[in-house]
This record gives structure tokens, C-alpha cells and sequence, in this order.
DNA sequence: ACGCCTATTGGACCGGTGGACAGGGTCGGT
DNA sequence: ACCGACCCTGTCCACCGGTCCAATAGGCGT
């Protein structure tokens, strides 16, 4: 059972991480079973070939681990939707402190991370909140804007379920609740409808 | 030595609080020790009121606790200073967990906040640099293009086959060298990796 | 000519998906 | 006590989606 896999650039794993997690595996590239945790621990940080490790396994939370904290870094990565970013060198009690906390829908950020993330999340999502006509999610329950939410991330039903802790048939059967209030006919035009995003086509006829 | 102080409107501390940090204090106002995690359990969310604890004791992680979760509600008290925002109902270990991330500098929110937040922020902190539709696109064959974008557009294959006037096996061919190339899994994935593809890398030093 | 890529299609297989029936529970308002 | 929400679960089934096994045909560079 593998829980946490840590992708490192480096061939050797650091024995704080073994220490926090007696099972994790080191991968130099992203692979094998779906795990709890997956830490990115390579060193000069790559766009996109974070953006593609967290794509690999959806709805598994992605921590950055950085030998030396940038700001910059830590925004990238969150902007990839890592669900944390914290130093290569940090305890390991801390390390399961931060899986916990991921694990469970949490963000996990350095302390002067925080101001500039929320400020400028809220800034956005409280300043232009009531100037959204098409955001349906209004017109979902809580459940059901949760399932809608993992579903718009890419996960499949029983990804969601997982990650909700609920049964794959209470997400169809909320997932169906959201079709028939978005008016939308499946998962994919349910995302397009949250996302509004128009893209016009001008493929050549 | 009083670690966990919860400010409720309430008159009795809630069995779970307990459960969760046995040497938990209730108070009705901020007063008292400097806790080590600050719960605001104050029902009817007043924000001069959750700015004036914030303010209490700076350096203190401020968690409010809400019995039935709103997005809002969770944006402003972010806003505001707090760390977290969570569900008074929740799990004494869930509760334990939230307090090990704030204490630690972490940022606990639920999962459905998750990505509007991280949407938010990425969208200011990194500009609309990446605005640009599309960009994985060129990895593709013309007629792989085609039919991935209607497939973005929300088309089934059997409708992608019709537009493009193919048969619907041929779609699923070339869905399927799409899939391949772009490293996806399925059409979902396909239409999230085309909608922002980052690109933009300047790794910091 | 020979490989290589591209476009097209076929059949078969199986898991994911969505709808159509069900039910169970809690909670708040009437 | 009733009723209506919301939440959670179940079974059955038709369909879709994705991948496996192929095949045929044209263009392009060597």
C-alpha cells in the first residue's frame, strides 16, 4: 500500500521523510499506485511537469517541498493547485502535520504566504462574487456544489466519493441533482457551465 | 494553562470541542490567557466582532467554526485574519488536525473552498499572462485538433463524429492519440489541461 | 521501394456514466 | 405530528467512453 510517494530529483530518500512515513516510496518520475500524498521534491521547479504530476492522480493532494522557500515558487506551485508547499527540511512530525492537514481539504502555506494568498483570493472572490451571472453553483446544495467541484477538477465518480467520503452512488446521485439544476446533460458540460469559458472554435471546415 | 479557548454564542461547550482539546476553555468573550488556537464559534458571523478577537492576540491562529458551512461567510472570515473555517460538527480528530495546521502556519478551509481560492489567487498573483487559450494544441494533428476541440465544446463523440462528418469510431481514434500526447486520461482532463496550460515558466533561482 | 506518419474505419471488450426505479435518515418549519 | 428540504444508499440497466486487437490508403523523406 503505497500512501506517499515522494518525487525526487535526488536518488536517495531523505531519512526525515522515511521518518514521518515508514512506507513512502521515492520515484524520480510520477507513477505506479494511486497514493495518499504525493510530494514533489524536485528541485528546480518545473511548471509543467508539476502541473502534469498533479494531473496524474486527481484529487490527490500535491505538496511542494523546497530546500529553500521562494515566494515565488510556492505561488507557482499553488496556482498549479498543490495543496502545499513547505520545506525539505522540516521535521518529521511537521511533514505529517502538513499530510494531515492536506489529506483532509486543507492548504497548507508558509505563515508569510498566507496574507498575499488570501488577499488576493478574497479580493477577487469578495469584489467581483455578485458580478457573476453564470455561476450556477448558487443553485446547488453544499453536497452538491462539493461533488460538482470534484468533478470540475477532473475526478471521476469514484475519486469523488473517495475524497468526500461517501458512496460512489451519493455522488450520481447529487452529480444528477446538479445536471438537473445546471440544465446540463453530463460531467463535461457541467464543467463548462461553471467555468463559462466560451471557446470559440475556428477549426479550418 | 489554557491552550484551546472557544468563543461561542452558545452557553455550553460542545461535547466534540472537548473530546478533541480536554482542557478547552468557553467563554462568551474574548478574555483571558493567551490561547494557543483561537475557535470562533459565534453563530451569526460578525466580522467587526471576529476582527476584534483576531486582534486580541496577535499571533494567535483564529479557526471559525460555523454549523453549516457558507462560502462567504468562510471568504470573509479569511479575510479578516482568520486561519480556518470549519464545521462546528466536526470530528474531534478533524478539530485536532486543523489546529496542528494553524498552529503551524497552515491555512485549514474546506475542501469545497479549495479551488475557488486557489483559482482566485493564481489568477491575480500571476497575472493573466496565461489568459491564452489552448496551448497544448499544437502537439496535436489537425484532425486530432478538431476533433479535441469539439470535444472541449461539449460534443460527444457520437456528435463530434456528425460535425466532422467521420464516424464515431474514427473519433474515438483520434480522442485517443489526443489523450496520449497531451498525457490525460480521459475527455474531462483533456478539456481542464486546455483550458490552462501555465507555460509560462520563469523558475526563480 | 521502403519505412514513417496521418487519416480513416472495423470489431470487441469492459469500466465509467447517467437515468430509473427504490429506499433510509436528519432537521427545521408548519 | 406532519411535511418538505437535504443527505446518503441501494439495484438494475442502457449507453457512452476508452482501449485493445486489427486493417486500408495516401503523402513524404530516404
Amino acid at each position: 500500500m503505497t500512501r506517499h510517494l515522494f518525487i525526487s530529483s535526488q536518488a536517495k530518500l531523505n531519512p526525515r521523510w522515511l521518518a514521518a512515513f515508514p512506507g513512502a516510496e521515492l520515484r524520480t518520475a510520477v507513477g505506479g499506485e494511486r497514493p495518499e500524498v504525493l510530494w514533489w521534491a524536485v528541485v528546480p521547479l518545473d511548471a509543467a511537469a508539476l502541473s502534469a504530476a498533479i494531473a496524474a492522480f486527481p484529487g490527490v493532494p500535491v505538496v511542494v517541498l523546497s530546500p529553500e522557500p521562494v515566494q515565488e515558487d510556492a505561488m507557482h506551485a499553488i496556482a498549479l493547485g498543490a495543496r502545499g508547499y513547505c520545506h525539505s527540511h522540516a521535521t518529521p512530525g511537521m511533514l505529517q502535520q502538513v499530510a494531515v492537514a492536506v489529506t483532509h481539504g486543507g492548504l497548507w502555506l508558509g505563515p508569510e504566504l498566507m496574507s498575499r494568498v488570501m488577499g488576493a483570493a478574497s479580493e477577487r472572490l469578495l469584489g467581483e462574487s455578485h458580478s457573476e451571472p453564470a455561476q450556477g453553483l448558487e443553485l446547488l446544495t453544499p453536497r452538491e456544489r462539493a461533488v460538482a467541484l470534484e468533478v470540475a477538477r477532473g475526478a471521476t465518480n469514484k475519486e469523488a466519493a473517495r475524497r468526500l467520503d461517501i458512496t460512489e452512488r451519493t455522488v450520481k446521485a447529487h452529480l444528477g441533482a446538479a445536471f438537473e439544476k445546471l440544465g446540463v446533460r453530463d460531467r463535461l458540460q457541467l464543467v463548462l457551465a461553471l467555468k463559462y469559458v466560451p471557446l470559440d472554435v475556428d477549426d479550418a471546415a
